[in-house]
DNA sequence: GTCTATAAACTGATAGAC
DNA sequence: GTCTATCAGTTTATAGAC
């Protein structure tokens, strides 16, 4: 963390442009006239420190694993119900701070979104481990009888769409931003939609 | 449905080839030059029937918005259970036939991912009609007292949340394709992950 | 309706001065 | 390290012949 919030580097600067001009329209679309510009540096500049178009875009996803790396640590040591594990994943990933969270929403746009000319990039880490986390809480929860057990990749897929799903309604549509609606479907998808009858009426398709 | 699988018109086969690239690359990324190529025509056959790639875009767009209708109106006349509904449901939007597959990628990735220079779209319509869908299935199985009683809108992002992505899963990574994880994810989300601890212990996989 | 040829603007990237 | 000026290639879009 070697940045000052007062004057920051011609390299730091690209780096937050980029974030910011990638995740806003993503990578076909974001030229590079735009970054330096926003920047507030010239493109020999950009291509100095990095050496294409590609290489800032590299730079940055690289940078990102480390941030993911850095929250999904913190949450994994806090200890708890593995639903509030859950919320509290959600929060810190996509709701953390207001600086980090364009990165997310690249990450997200390129995880879900079309290639769109993007220059090819293991993403499937990012997805591994925040895979491997879930998987982690539900598996110690399941070790205390909490939850039932089942595929944990199942769980995994299950606790990732939905948190997806809710990044996605409130980017898609900031207005209407409701910081609780993660809470709500991860409680429900948690509890079952069925309507639990008396006795044990188990139904199979 | 005037098209004859043979020799479409040079309309026609603008339509099919914009919707291929468009939905493998995105907006930006693709260029009226490949569409026509893609097509077997040249440049100016295609700002003579759509007046530019934007026009082409909305085109292609437009015609998607009747598509879905068509598919929505098929699935919401079938009975059933409300678990087999919604399964039915991802199994005709998304792995429908495999035309009009493409359409409902190039709709997926606008709305899960970055605008990427792509004109301005009502595309909200889209998810609404989803969303109603998905209510009105909901709302059926309350009636009979098949689930159990919540925010319908919650339950249309819970069932939306999971198919869109295993709509995704099964795109990004298309050589690990597994045509029932949906069907699993509902199924879990159905019957919830908690374990039951009293003697209302149901659980079938 | 469909073609060839081209315009005008923009793209990623670089040379060379300082 | 940072600049101005510019390259070669691509982009969307059109003019004008047939």
């Amino acid at each position: 963390m070697t940045k000052k919030h007062e004057e920051a580097s011609p390299r730091e600067r690209l780096l937050r442009a980029g974030i910011a001009l990638f995740a806003k329209r993503g990578y076909a679309d974001t030229s590079v006239r735009e970054i330096v510009d926003h920047a507030g540096v010239t493109k020999p500049v950009l291509y100095y420190y990095f050496e294409s178009k590609e290489g800032i875009f590299r730079a940055i996803l690289d940078w990102a694993a480390e941030q993911q790396e850095v929250v999904l640590s913190a949450v994994l040591e806090r200890p708890g119900p593995v639903l509030d594990r859950f919320i509290h994943l959600y929060r810190h990933i996509y709701n953390g701070v207001r600086q980090d969270q364009a990165v997310f929403k690249m990450i997200h746009n390129l995880m879900f979104g079309p290639p769109q000319g993007a220059p090819p990039y293991d993403l499937e880490q990012y997805l591994q481990r925040l895979v491997d986390a879930i998987k982690a809480i539900y598996l110690e929860g399941l070790a205390r009888g909490e939850v039932k057990e089942t595929d944990p990749e199942e769980v995994a897929f299950l606790v990732l769409g939905l948190i997806a799903f809710c990044f996605h309604l409130d980017h898609a549509n900031p207005e209407s931003l409701d910081s609780e609606r993660a809470e709500r479907l991860l409680h429900l998808a948690f509890w079952g939609l069925v309507q639990k009858t008396t006795s044990n009426q188990a139904e199979a398709t």
